[in-house]
DNA sequence: AATACGAATTAGAATAATTCCAAATTTCCA
DNA sequence: TGGAAATTTGGAATTATTCTAATTCGTATT
């Protein structure tokens, strides 16, 4: 895992000029460190009104190729919950993600100490799991 | 749970005239006979082509209507995994979804015997959860 | 410093799933 | 039977995302 792609607020000029094999230009630079300020779990059009402040040249088109970028080479990770629009993480820890829907707000939630997914699921013997992910929609108790 | 949704090869007309609440139309009986006829977790468009057959006025929206008002009430869950169309499947029971990327197909996957989710995540104490989904890419071992 | 080449960026068009809309039809029930 | 409410329908509209083709950038090489 990257460290640098985590921590708490680094400028674009931070990162070095290649981070797991993947070239970072000026526009990647400006992604990673827009998500990396606010970790809110931006869509790809918020990613591209914020980093437009500060690069106004930079365009949507290009904000979904760093992104598409970023996840490849697993400096981020996609958010999908129901037919919303993805969403971007840079939390590259195992985890999944919990929608309260009072607010839209989207918490990172992690499994509890020692559980592994192989634990809890039947599935066939020498399955290869590739991608996973857990949704959760819902609201924190009132009390 | 609605036992008659459940089994193997309905015929619309075998629906009685209300499910969960739900006025049984002949297009909703279409629908949801449709995709207790063949659990491959089709697309709307998938079943809007195979409800047309028996039914040919049928219209693509309405099918989408249908399989709203179906899921609405509990007669039938959403799949989604990742980005692609969402799909429908009519087992009720608590499963998740499996996609085989070599085939694309979307297998069900259960729990072992008597996991609970709340006992797996790092959740605050009260948190209400009304929506959760799981799903899975990969293959089966080679083996 | 000029040149060349591949990679990345850009703006705008295209696509595809889904939703919306307004009119027509069906169903329910008084 | 008649009228209100619900449902269906076809087509238009919407929206996120991808595609395309042209331009620019970055780096390596002379």
């Amino acid at each position: 895992m990257i460290s640098l792609a985590q921590t708490k607020n680094p400028k674009p000029e931070d990162f070095p000029s290649e981070l797991e094999g993947l070239r970072m230009t000026k526009q990647r630079r400006e992604v990673l460190a827009t998500l990396l300020a606010e970790r809110d779990h931006p869509t790809a059009n918020d990613i591209f009104l914020r980093a437009q402040k500060r690069m106004p040249t930079i365009s949507l088109a290009t904000v979904y190729n760093c992104l598409e970028a970023l996840v490849t080479h697993n400096l981020v990770k996609q958010v999908n919950i129901e037919r919303d629009s993805t969403r971007y993480c840079p939390n590259l820890s195992d985890h999944c993600h919990f929608q309260d829907e009072s607010s839209g707000t989207i918490h990172d939630v992690v499994f509890k100490e020692g559980i592994k997914l192989e634990d809890i699921l039947e599935l066939p013997e020498g399955t290869q799991i590739n991608h996973l992910e857990i949704s959760l929609k819902g609201s924190f108790g009132k009390s």
